[in-house]
DNA sequence: ACGAGATTTTGAAACCTTTTATTTCGGTAA
DNA sequence: TTACCGAAATAAAAGGTTTCAAAATCTCGT
């Protein structure tokens, strides 16, 4: 079936030559003009809305392109257009457990509107990280999300990215200087609530296992930690504060240190689950029992924490909502380019399972075995 | 700086009128042969080696192509080849401890070789897959990655995609009637290497948690303990197989109605690790011990299961090398279009750690509890 | 019924490459 | 000197869309 071009006609006719079936394979624009009577830039209006068109003419025109299943070409479009569907998202590694929600809560609101995310790892390797950086480039994506590495300054490439009207938003942790659009959970009031808990429960040798200072997440939960002790008139003796990188080793091997501390803590509050999960390890490993012996709270409540033995108790942040919220932001950029920096800051909910308990009447004299 | 266009004329001259800086920000190919003295085919020429160039033209070029930065737009690139750089994967759910690996090996293959990967969750919706399917084809992947959904019949999808010169490779689990190029484990193996070991250590009552049937790795390996039991001349009692899906809510109900059989199985080979840790949570929750009361096997080996206690036993597969080989693949079939359909199937290795044991002297008639 | 003004529709240029056919060049043989 | 050859470089077309200026059509008041 095609149609006759011209204003009054709409009757249908069969065309032999060009078939529907044919353009199945792969049709362009020309041909659904072609069939449905109109010119290429008719079709576009029809498509994009860019412009009034008549009912009859733009019902033909949807129908034709129903009928060939005509999809356009991201490729030319985002050529004409320097933009396309496609959203980049560069983090450390995908096989870190809590960036997946992340991915995904970003994922599904751009696959909501139709967009695509293009992923990147860098291993937290500032080099990898320009490199992804400058190549994404040519892709022309609508916008970049970003969990930065620890010492990159951004501004320079996001600068650049903007002025061809792309969106950056950095998320979870910020570069040094950053000044655009950001997304954060709140980790100094999220820390503050683990520790204070851990004071309610009757602890005071207090431990913490901090991230690596570079990055700003894991300084912002030990300056929670800092102000609930001192809000609780504590002292932090010396060796109660570790820094660890954020994973299980981290965890495992500070864990060991701070067991051979005297007084022995009486609990230990991780800055992230993977390193309670080492201290728990650790834990068991020197014979001590949680949460009878030590008391361990983990920070972002990963799904796992809720398969173990104990339950892990942890400051739940939601990384789903991290991800989907920065879609939302760069989703918006495109339509608002030019508006002030947003900062969306997401807050935490404490989530107490069985990982805590009061401390042993005289753990500090004990001797760890 | 740039140089006079002609044969001879290799002396540089400087042009205060397009300065490199100036490009810096968004140099495309006219420019750059501007900048050059060559014509834009020469340029392309030189960039993707489909011609000889002499060296003191090919030399300015590249040096005209490094000081401005210059980088191909991906799009125009892809818009005349009808293919671009990107890898399309799909896959059930980047939240889902198995996937990520997965991807980052197809990554980093990718990556490494200048192509870029694009995520896509299909949360084991046919039809979400076949959208994700259908709807790809508009952005000219090299080609797919697909770890389908159960039903799934993609003949039809994939037969179109290559005829327009892109790879379908399928991995990890197969749709009906596939015909293309697939990466999977052995799984039959692996879970007879799993259930002979458990065999070997006296265990006779041992009870499966499958999964998905629908799934032909859960098929698989329901098949290799099935296989593992008759030849060593075991009957496997009614009941004692168990479907549950692949996650740990699927595990915890199955192990609860496993426990209450009798006489009670004694040891438990659950068909992925997320089985097998919820089977942990409900035996534990029974009040009965693991590996003292009752043997655990899962498959995957999925780096959580060395974190908890018990470190749990189980059928490792190498996820990642699941991804990277089909990347590879895809990078193959880039240049090799028409050759015959691969079929990689890799190994498994049962990594044996704390969750099995020999079974209690008269586990069969102590009541459960 | 006619014309001005408003609304639709059209045609062509532009986006940036790759690729093919063509031109140009230097050199060798007749 | 001319003719011709191979190699190297070029010019132009093609690929599919968007967009803008221009053309076509419609609407409505007179």
């Amino acid at each position: 079936m095609y149609y006759a071009r011209g204003r009054g006609g709409t009757e249908a006719f069969f065309c032999p030559s060009v078939s529907v079936c044919e353009l199945s394979i792969m049709a362009n624009m020309k041909q659904i003009a072609k069939l449905a009577g109109v010119s290429l830039g008719t079709v576009s209006h029809v498509l994009n809305g860019t412009a009034r068109v008549r009912e009859p003419l733009r019902k033909r025109v949807l129908e034709v392109v129903q009928a060939s299943g005509y999809q356009p070409s991201q490729l030319a479009r985002g050529l004409r257009r320097d933009k396309t569907n496609m959203i980049a998202m560069i983090i450390p590694d995908i096989m870190n457990p809590f960036f997946p929600s992340v991915v995904r809560g970003a994922e599904d609101l751009a696959f909501a509107n139709g967009y695509r995310m293009i992923l990147c790892n860098t291993d937290n390797d500032h080099a990898k990280e320009i490199v992804q950086l400058q190549s994404l480039r040519s892709y022309f994506p609508a916008g970049l999300i970003v969990i930065s590495s620890n010492f990159s300054d951004l501004t320079a490439q996001a600068k650049s990215y903007r002025e061809n009207g792309a969106a950056v938003v950095c998320i979870d942790r910020l570069p040094p200087n950053w000044d655009g659009d950001t997304v954060t959970i709140d980790n100094v009031d999220g820390a503050r609530k683990a520790t204070r808990f851990l004071i309610e429960q009757g602890h005071k040798a207090i431990a913490m296992i901090a991230g690596p200072q570079l990055l700003t997440n894991a300084q912002d939960r030990l300056e929670g930690y800092r102000r609930a002790m001192q809000e609780a008139g504590l002292l932090i003796l010396p060796g109660l504060v570790q820094e660890a990188s954020f994973d299980h080793a981290g965890g495992y091997t500070k864990t060991k240190m701070l067991l051979r501390l005297l007084p022995r803590p009486t609990a230990i509050f991780a800055s992230n689950d993977m390193i309670a999960m080492g201290a728990l390890r650790a834990i068991r490993e020197a014979g001590l029992r949680c949460p009878e012996d030590i008391s361990l709270i983990g920070f972002d409540g990963l799904d796992l924490t809720e398969m173990i033995t104990p339950q892990l108790t942890s400051v739940y942040q939601s990384p789903y909502q991290l991800g989907a919220t920065a879609a939302r932001i760069v989703l918006d950029r495109v339509v608002d380019r030019e508006s002030s920096p947003r900062h969306v800051v997401l807050g935490t909910e404490l989530r107490i399972r069985e990982s805590v308990a009061r401390p042993p009447a005289c753990a500090a004299n004990r001797p760890s075995r």
